[in-house]
DNA sequence: AGCACGCCGACT
DNA sequence: GTCGGCGTGCTC
């Protein structure tokens, strides 16, 4: 027999290799295989006779028995083909880590022994439409959960990161036992949770992204909390946001799917408007009262306006907890005078300021300028860098408030031991100032207020997604507010939909005109974008012009012209196209992606469908 | 991706 | 004289 194998490798084609006598091997099961080199782990993909004369033998089994069926082979293909990455990168990121010993061991160990029941069908949570579903407003984790054990129907949770995937963990299993795919958990366990699920031994699992295969009989349901949150698409395979493999699944295998978000995806949103998804909204719960600060025309040398400052002396009298939103970023132009954000007049989005330049770039169409003299919008004088950080913001709020306590909180900066004490700082403080993170720190109504120092720091950031992300930002805020508590947003842009949108507790008064930006300026969902990076060695600096040639007569794309990053040493390439877009790219660069024509020509990575906009 | 084989710079 | 940089090519 020979069994074909793909490998985590940039190979377009598995490669084959002779069985040995007795072995009995199937599609969906992992080897280890002799590589140029030592044995690595590769993926059975297929089976066939042939007595495989001068092909190397397999060396070892790892999995007893298969951990994809045919289908989930097939829909890694599909995943695989959607990202142009390899099969065998895509599979093997998507199922747990090999332990030790293969998995034999693991036949009755750890899992709940408790059999998950036959699914029944109950009549009020049956959704008849079969479409994924969309639960947003106030209690909406409340009603997934509700909805997941008010019958019997076997689950898996996907969530965006460990610590969530952790909290739901719990969650669930004050109703029945829940096994854990994701990496918070030892690789022995995950490995039994897959078995465990693959037998029906398990009701509920909960997993992040390498757990989007796991299996799942009919009848089960499949629910993604945070459908909107980047980090369902972190780097690395498989490359494709797990909101897309979830519903793609979905519909292959006829589950039924549910999804949460405080603020959906625009995408999701536009799936609702298209009747290929079902928004379901909460009734509007309390909602903090919500004031924008204009701070157009007003110099700010102080970080504070007299607003905000009230209300935090008002807050911290009250004895109740304040949140100072503020950013990292200081990248845009901004008039201090008017408000307005320098923007690429192609692209509308702001243009990314390079204080050692002395310029201005658009990060998408590669356009350059030098930095005006005047504000285009009202001819003022001042335009400014934006830039508030956490710092400067402390230093303010300890000068004023001299008495409270304050703590500065990055999850991304303090992890591990350090991280804990920083942690318990913040939750002990009377102010907490720090970027989006801080708000995993505090649950729905425990804030008295929250302030953001400059949020037009947020919106000016150089990607189309600022307004989305902004908004999401601004929302999961104010839903950790207390009903009679405020949202104090200090902003040159006060008339800004995003803000609209916060202050009527009202997701559509943000989506409409969204969705209008998006459709006129082509971006997602109405055009699919991709990230062409190519590197710049000595001897292939002319690859970049070469890919942007190989794509210039590709139907329905927008090619735009190389952008060099001499920091990065990379020159990348944004594509803009239909839905056909990895076909259409294939295609196009076949010869020049990374198998046979190899690195002489430079290393080509195609980015489809990015959410992470490179800074 | 990983790994080997290959030719050019400063060091026990 | 070698150790080691990473450019290039190959892996059933």
């Amino acid at each position: 027999m020979i069994a074909d194998v793909a490998f985590d490798a940039p190979l377009a084609s598995p490669f084959s290799y002779r069985v040995p006598d007795g072995w009995i091997l199937s599609p969906g099961q992992r080897v280890l295989a002799p590589l140029k080199g030592p044995p690595r782990v590769g993926l059975v993909v297929a089976v066939r006779d042939g007595a495989g004369e001068g092909l190397k033998p397999l060396a070892r089994i790892i999995d007893p028995e298969p951990l994809l069926t045919p289908e989930q082979l097939d829909l890694a293909r599909w995943v695989a083909a959607e990202t142009l990455a390899s099969f065998g990168s895509t599979c093997l990121a998507l199922l747990p880590p090999p332990t030790e010993r293969g998995v034999g061991g693991a036949r009755r160990g750890s899992d709940t022994g408790t059999p998950a029941k036959k699914p029944t069908r109950s009549r009020e949570l049956e959704d008849a439409s079969g479409l994924p579903e969309l639960l947003t407003g106030a209690g909406r984790e409340a009603r997934l959960i509700a909805l997941l054990t008010g019958d019997q129907a076997p689950a898996l949770v996907l969530t965006p990161d460990v610590e969530s995937a952790a909290r739901w963990a719990q969650r669930l299993g004050k109703a029945a036992p829940v096994v854990r795919l994701d990496s918070g958990v030892p690789d022995a366990e995950r490995t039994a949770a897959w078995q465990a699920l693959a037998r029906g031994a398990a009701p509920y699992a909960v997993g992040t992204r390498s757990a989007l295969l796991a299996p799942l009989p009919p009848g089960g349901r499949l629910a993604l909390i945070d459908e909107q949150e980047a980090a369902h698409k972190p780097p690395g395979h498989p490359r494709l946001h797990a909101r897309e493999v979830a519903l793609e699944r979905a519909a292959r295998q006829g589950l039924r799917t549910l999804l949460t978000a405080g603020t959906p995806s625009v995408e999701m949103w536009w799936r609702a408007e298209h009747g290929s998804a079902r928004l379901t909204a909460a009734p509007k719960a309390a909602w903090p009262t919500v004031a924008v600060a204009d701070t157009r025309g007003i110099a700010r040398r102080e970080a504070l306006t007299p607003t905000l400052a009230r209300a935090i002396r008002e807050t911290l009298a009250a004895g109740r907890r304040v949140f100072l939103g503020v950013s990292r970023l200081t990248s845009a132009l901004g008039c201090d005078e008017c408000g307005a954000i320098l923007k690429c007049a192609d692209c509308a989005i702001a243009m990314a300021y390079s204080p050692a330049a002395r310029g201005l770039e658009c990060r998408l169409c590669g356009t350059t300028a030098g930095l005006p003299e005047t504000c285009p919008a009202c001819r003022g004088r001042r335009l400014m860098p934006f830039g508030w950080g956490a710092e400067r913001v402390e230093h303010a709020v300890r000068r004023r408030f001299a008495r409270a306590r304050i703590a500065r909180y990055d999850p991304d900066i303090a992890r591990g031991r350090r991280g804990e004490a920083q942690r318990d700082a913040a939750l002990a403080a009377e102010v907490v100032i720090g970027t989006r993170g801080v708000l995993k720190l505090f649950g729905p109504a425990s804030l008295g207020l929250a302030g953001f120092v400059s949020p037009d720091q947020m919106l000016g950031i150089p990607d189309f997604r600022a307004a989305e992300r902004t908004f999401a930002l601004l929302w999961a805020a104010a839903e950790r507010v207390r009903g009679d508590g405020a949202v104090i947003v200090q902003s040159q842009n006060p008339t800004h939909h995003a803000l609209a949108a916060l202050g009527k507790q009202d997701l559509s008064a943000f989506y409409t005109p969204e969705m209008r930006f998006r459709a006129d300026a082509g971006y997602p969902p109405f055009r699919r974008l991709a990230l062409i990076t190519v590197a710049t060695g000595p001897a292939t600096g002319p690859t970049a012009d070469a890919v942007a040639s190989a794509l210039a007569g590709a139907p329905g794309l927008t090619v735009y012209p190389p952008t060099p990053d001499r920091r990065h040493r990379v020159h990348r390439i944004v594509v803009k196209g239909g839905p056909d877009l990895p076909r259409v790219l294939g295609e196009s660069l076949r010869g020049l992606l990374s198998d046979g024509a190899s690195r002489s020509r430079g290393i080509i990575e195609v980015e489809v469908d990015p959410v992470e906009w490179p800074s």
